[in-house]
DNA sequence: ATGGCTTGAGTGTCAAGA
């Protein structure tokens, strides 16, 4: 089982390269972040003839999040369970048995900001809610934009990065604690290049300098850790014309 | 120190992203 997950930065502009990446790649199960849309625009038909049934989670310019799965896509969750939040996202799914929460965790603008203690709110609402989920569902897998660089190995310039948004002591505490909670980094399961990131920044030619940050990440339950076999960043469609800043990251799972 | 670029909204220019 091929999984796989993409903070596509608007749906409605990036349309053409999920659909090929689809198509190139043939993932079981897509997660998408920051859709941009709500449901009225989002793009059912065209997914469908592509053999991909879709569940959304959308709102207006912000935020948005979608799962596309060739397997259908069973007990459809929106939104974390009793969290009061305007914000559209979380949606989980079950697909070929196993529990997929994809997750478009906040930004939080500036380590001390009312975003950042957002953030810091959300997060704990999530690893709350999923200690609670994996004692239903023990193949699971969080996948998403996670807008959090684990370690200093995921940072082009740790030193200019530290204690700033992203990288602060708190967030990676955050991302411990869903550790903590049985989950495994599945791109760490592997030997990887130095210099691995999935996000570039647009501005000041990012990509071209790879000064980027590894912030979208596959976690999953012991069940499905022992079972994968690849993680990996697919940095080809951040080189098509109007990229994603974003690269899509995926992992299989064997049988 | 700041902005660099992209998107959506909406038609002038700003919020938000990371």
């Amino acid at each position: 089982m091929k999984i796989a997950a993409w903070n596509v930065n608007s749906l409605k502009v990036r349309l053409p390269h999920v659909l090929d990446w689809l198509a190139a790649q043939q993932p079981d199960a897509l997660c998408l972040q920051e859709t941009k849309t709500e449901d009225k625009g989002f793009p059912f038909a065209e997914l469908e003839a592509a053999g991909y049934s879709a569940i959304h989670n959308g709102q207006k310019t912000y935020n948005g999040v979608a799962i596309l799965s060739r397997h259908g896509l069973e007990d459809v969750q929106r939104d974390i369970p009793g969290f009061a939040d305007e914000q559209k996202r979380i949606i989980a799914a079950t697909v070929n048995g196993v529990r997929l929460v994809c997750a478009y965790i906040p930004n939080g603008n500036e380590v001390g900001s009312e975003k950042y203690e957002y953030k810091l709110r959300w997060l704990a609402a999530l690893t709350a809610w999923l200690k609670d989920e994996m004692t239903r569902h023990p193949k699971l897998a969080l996948l998403g934009d996670y807008n959090i660089a684990p370690d200093d190995r995921d940072v082009h310039d740790p030193v200019a990065w530290k204690d700033k948004i992203l990288c602060s002591e708190a967030e990676r505490s955050a991302f411990q604690r869903l550790l903590d909670l049985g989950l495994q980094d599945s791109f760490r399961l592997f030997e990887q290049a130095e210099q691995s990131f999935s996000w570039w920044d647009y501005r000041a030619a990012g990509f071209r300098r790879n000064a980027g940050l590894r912030i979208d990440h596959i976690l999953l339950s012991a069940p499905l850790a022992q079972k994968c076999t690849s993680s990996t960043i697919d940095k080809a469609p951040r080189k098509l014309e109007r990229p994603s800043d974003h690269a899509p990251v995926f992992v299989e799972i064997a049988p």
